[in-house]
Order: structure tokens, then C-alpha cells, then sequence
DNA sequence: AGTTAGCACTCCTGTCCCGCGAGTGCTAAA
DNA sequence: TTTAGCACTCGCGGGACAGGAGTGCTAACT
């Protein structure tokens, strides 16, 4: 079926760069006369349709059945985004949008929420934002609040000023001031580890003796590993936003479709790999229907981004939707709000220090 | 068309209730047929049309199309329900399961996310839970932590142990010293009235001078009112679980009425009415069809039922799904949940106290 | 008076068929 | 190398049709 080396000379390749621009746009099958007419090509349907023969050879296109027009395959849009896809810059407009809809939120979380919505206004696509557990990332502070007889609220901050907090119940009473102190403590001696590497050196601390001695320390180990210990706040965030578009979409008119695409959305740990995946290299990812390891649905691509500082990456953006997407104008969507996301929280960073 | 008191007799009442038993098992429309064969009646076809015939122009039963069987209509399933129904008790199992889950998680947001997913699970509709925004309620204590330069976090414990923070960004510096003492000041000050009631009183404060003088006094109020103005903490809450559940019944086999669905859930506000308005009474609430006010829908109904406790409920649990749904098993599911969350939060209380 | 059998009528549903249109592949000519 | 022509395939929509399900009505039966 698929040649070692497809090479394409310049027109089969403007073919194969119509039939998908032209496809994306209606979502139907494209024909050779329908190509022939539409005056890019000095040539006929039928000097058209040998081309087109040949790029079905490679791969790039297929037939939904005999009687049909050309439908372009996942090789197909792999090649146009890699070789002739021409990004469409965003509008002043829309970068204005972006910027001030990412510049007016202040929380981090805020700051994820608007940049889900956003990508899922811009692009009528589902947008998604993930930000993995703080447990890999270092703190910046830590203090406790007492909320109760026996609950204590401990809020961490993160060195990227992320905030999470979570409630220990505890057996032990403290008193505002031991709270206060032990905060205190632990924000100094533990300021720039991660999470992880907290508990463990907390845990090393109960198996030294002299530990047992001192009261307070004793206790503030003990609030400690509670707080930092693995549960619900360090779950990774995931900002999954507007679903609903796909329903508009001409290819999920019917309800079988659907119901497979949404269970696939449901699918929280599937998304989060891949978007995890995306963390480890810079640079746009696009990956294309099955390229994206959704288990049910083969139909899907995914445009992503991580965004943060170059050296200490926070996070993933991007926007999920049918193979069949205006990748020219998500590509540069999903970049400059991943750039702008940077920004953002780089400016942070440093307003803080 | 309707029949200003439709007395029905004890044989009229039975078939609508049988024709609703099915009509909700089956989701067909029942014919005179069905009817006869079930063995409940030791009537014939044509004895049992003339009775469907009746509760017809009663407005109970209508007929999709001429020659197809009766559906009951919404006064059909009002009159089921607040007549006809039996309810079916839950099972031990059931029972254990809902206490179980309700009693392991501790922190409230955790407890309500339980609470939707368990109505879900039970039911295979789509659960809700609500609690309506900290604004209204008492608080018991409010603290401050730094977390940032010009970044404090505001943790704020209602009386019923909801425990709301916000970050507010502050152009005055505060050492945190400052803040545990403004934090002991407004909690001792205003402990037992509302955010708004705070609110309201700080601002007052402003406006005597007197307060002018006192450095200390100056910057509580204004960090107060930062802390308790209107921003997105403050919203309410609001838990959908299960959305997908409606992809598997058969009424919405088809896409159109799908995406009505979808965007029908999707319109938050509405929802948060509704709920709100089943919190001013006590007791199961449940809503057929054009009862829920849902604008674009009609065919949904609603089971639901405020939690907390009876001087001050706290918020709703319930289920939304067809019309057609197994209302003697709702209505025990929802009555038997709320009653464990009001339990469990009147535990944590005393348990607080 | 209530019940029921019988019958005519309506309307939905699935199926088969048919023709149309759109597209292709191939071949042969320009 | 391009293109016109032609035969072939396939999907789709519409019409016809039979079968089935259900009803309403009437008249007879208990």
C-alpha cells in the first residue's frame, strides 16, 4: 500500500494542500471536478484524477466508498501540517482578546480557567488546560490555619505562586501560636523543595531520636507529613472546556458517534498522559487522530503547547477536536496563548521576588 | 379539554397506574393490548380502551400518533406521583453504601462531590448538589496568611464548617504578625453574622473618623472589605455529575435532542433557581416536564431535597432525568441522601462545638 | 349498565425497487 | 502528457406497498 519514499512533486502536492484546505472547510468529500472548478489547477477532472489516484496510493487520501469523493487520511493531514500548511497569524484583535483576558485574572487558577474558555471560544473546539500536581514542583511557603477544634487548613504555596490548600484533622491540639511558629519553620527549612522530597525528609526526621525529645518538633513533623501527604488537593488540575461545541459539528450528527467521543472526553487519565506527554518538548505538538492514543475514538487530533518558564515547564494547553479542524488557525492560537500564559506567569514571578 | 375535578374511580386510577409503571419500564407507549395481557385487570382490550379513553381527556394520557398506545402526559405523572405512586425502600445495601461514602470524606466540598456522584451511580440520571454562596450564612473565623509580597490569602470558616478562601492582592505591605491579629480581631468582632452583614458594617466603619486615627484599625478594614467583596469564591457552588448518563437512554437517541439536552444542563443559572427555590421548604420536591422552568427543555424532571439542618438548610441534593424516570426509586434515593448529609454536617458541627 | 367481540379506519414501519446523480477508472485520441 | 468519452459503481431519495399495531365505534351479550 504505502511506498518507502512518497516522493510528491510540487503539484501533487498543492493537490494534496487543496483537497485538505477545501475539506476542512465543508467537511464533505472532495472530487475532481469539484477541484477543477474551483481554478487553482489549469487542468481537467481527469488529468486531476490520476493525480489524486496516486496520492490515494500513498496514503494520503482515501475514498469513503467507490462513488465518492477524496477524504484526506491521518498520513495525509500529518503531511500537510508538516509540509505545506500555512499558518494564518491571529488577528490584532484576538491577540488583544487573549492578552487581557489572561492579564485581568490573578489567581493561577483563575488564570487556567480564562485560558480554557478562551481557546474554547476562539476555536469552537474543546479546550484543555492541565496543570500537574504540585507534588513536583517546589514551595515557596507554607503556613496553617486553625479552622476548628481538630482541623487545620495548610496552605502551600509554590515557588510558580500556584496556591493549594488542604484540611488535616488532626488528634494533637495546637494553638494559633505553635501554628504560626511551625509554619514558619518549615517555610525556612524546606523553601525550594518539592513536595515529594518534603515528606521523605520529614519521614527521615522521625527515625532520628533526638526528634522524639523536642516536643514542637515532634509535633510539627507530624502536621507536616499529614499535610503534605498524598490525597485529593494534589490531584493534577484539569480545565476541560465546552464539550458542548462538538455537538455542533456536522460529523457527530449522529448520536453514536457522539456518545463514544463524550465517554472518550470522560476519559480524565487518558487526557492527562497525553498531556503530560506534551510537557517533555518544547514547541507546538499536533498529533493527529490516532496518533493521540484515545483508546475509543480515532478521530480526534489534538493541538497542545506547555507553557511556563523555558527551564521549569508548568503545564500543557491545547484544544481537542475532530480530525478534520482548521489547524492553520489553531496552531498559532494555541501558541500565543501558551506564550501568553508564560508571560504571565513569568511576570508574576517576578513581581513577587 | 380538561375536566375541572377529574374524580377518577379506584379502576381508572389503577390503570394509570400500571400504564405509568410500564410506559416508565418499557418506554413505549402502552396500548389496551399490553394492558389486557399484564394480568392485572381481567378486562379486555375494549373495556380497557374506553377507561384510557377517559383518563385521555382528563388530560392524563395522550397518544403520540392515532394508531399508537397512550404516554403519560405531565398532569399524568403529577397525578402518579402525589396519588398513585408507592415508593421503594432502599435496600440495606444501598443504605450502608450511601452512609459509608457520606461518612469518609471530611472536608464539606468533598462531601458533596461524593453526594452527586453517589445520586448518579444510584440513580443512572444525572445528580445534583447545590450550596448556595458563604454570602448568606455566618461565619465562625477568619484568618489571613501571606503568601506573596502583596498576596494574602483570606480564609473564611462558616459556621456550618464551609470553609471559603480568597486571595486578594493588597497595595498596603503586611507582616504577618499584623494579619494574625487583624485575623483574631474580626473573628472575635463578627463572629455569627454574614459576609454581607461584615460587609456592610465595615464600610460603615470608614465612615466614622475615628477610625482614621488608628493605623492598625485602618488597614483591618480595608483588607476586610477586600476580603469579603463580591468575586468568584463567593459563588455558589454547584456539583453536575453524570451528564453522560443521558446519553444511554433511548429517548435521546437521536442528536437534535441530545444537544437541546446538553445546552440545557449547560445553562447554570437556571439550574441554580431552580434549586434555590426548593431550599425555602422542607420535604421531597420533585418537578415533572414544564414544572422545572427549564427554558428550552420540557420533557425533564427534577427530584430534589434541601439538606442541612431544619433552622438552617445548607443547600439541595438531587436528580435530573427524563420524565420518564423510576420516581418510586428517586424519591426514596434523594429523601434518604439529603437526610444523611444533614446528619453528617449536624456530626461535624457538635463535633466542632 | 357494564362488558366485549367485531370491524373499519388510521397511521407508522420496514422493504423493495427504481432512477438519478455523482464520481471514478480506463482507454483511446489529441 | 493531457483530456474527452464512456462504462461502471455506489449511495441516496422517493414512491409504492404490505404488514402490523392500535384505536373508536357499534352492536350484541350478560
Amino acid at each position: 500500500m504505502q511506498k518507502p519514499l512518497p516522493e510528491l512533486d510540487s503539484r501533487a502536492r498543492e493537490v494534496l494542500r487543496e483537497i485538505i484546505i477545501q475539506h476542512i472547510a465543508s467537511g464533505e468529500a472532495i472530487s475532481s471536478r469539484t477541484l477543477s472548478r474551483c481554478g487553482r489547477f489549469d487542468l481537467s477532472p481527469a488529468s486531476l484524477r490520476n493525480v489524486m489516484a496516486d496520492l490515494e496510493e500513498f496514503g494520503y487520501l482515501a475514498q469513503p466508498h467507490t462513488s465518492a469523493g477524496r477524504v484526506p487520511t491521518d498520513r495525509g493531514y500529518r503531511f500537510f501540517i508538516d509540509n505545506l500548511m500555512r499558518s494564518r497569524t491571529l488577528t490584532q484583535r484576538e491577540r488583544e482578546t487573549i492578552d487581557e483576558e489572561v492579564g485581568h485574572a490573578n489567581e493561577i487558577e483563575d488564570v487556567l480557567a480564562h485560558a480554557s474558555r478562551l481557546l474554547n471560544r476562539f476555536s469552537d473546539q474543546v479546550g484543555v488546560v492541565f496543570m500537574p500536581t504540585l507534588l513536583q514542583f517546589a514551595i515557596r511557603s507554607m503556613d496553617f490555619v486553625l479552622i476548628g477544634e481538630s482541623r487545620i487548613m495548610c496552605v502551600i504555596v509554590g515557588v510558580n505562586g500556584v496556591v493549594v490548600n488542604k484540611i488535616v484533622e488532626t488528634r494533637q491540639q495546637f494553638t494559633r501560636d505553635e501554628l504560626e511558629k511551625i509554619g514558619r519553620y518549615i517555610t525556612i527549612e524546606f523553601n525550594g523543595l518539592t513536595l515529594d522530597q518534603i515528606r521523605r525528609r520529614l519521614i527521615r526526621m522521625t527515625e532520628q531520636e533526638r526528634a522524639m525529645h523536642d516536643d514542637m518538633l515532634q509535633k510539627t513533623i507530624s502536621l507536616g507529613i499529614e499535610a503534605v501527604s498524598d490525597v485529593a488537593p494534589f490531584e493534577h488540575d484539569l480545565y476541560v472546556e465546552g464539550a458542548v461545541s462538538i455537538l455542533n459539528k456536522p460529523e457527530y450528527a449522529d448520536a453514536h458517534a457522539l456518545r463514544k467521543t463524550f465517554l472518550a472526553l470522560q476519559e480524565k487519565e487518558k487526557l492527562v498522559d497525553i498531556l503530560e506527554s506534551c510537557l517533555i518538548e518544547d514547541g507546538l505538538q499536533i498529533l493527529i487522530g490516532s496518533e493521540t492514543d484515545f483508546t475509543q475514538v480515532h478521530n480526534f487530533s489534538i493541538v497542545a503547547r506547555r507553557y511556563g518558564s523555558q527551564a521549569a515547564p508548568l503545564g500543557t494547553v491545547g484544544i481537542i477536536g475532530p480530525m478534520r479542524m482548521e489547524y492553520a488557525r489553531m496552531a498559532p492560537l494555541v501558541d500565543y496563548l501558551s506564550r501568553a500564559l508564560s508571560r504571565k506567569i513569568e511576570e508574576e514571578e517576578e513581581s513577587e521576588a
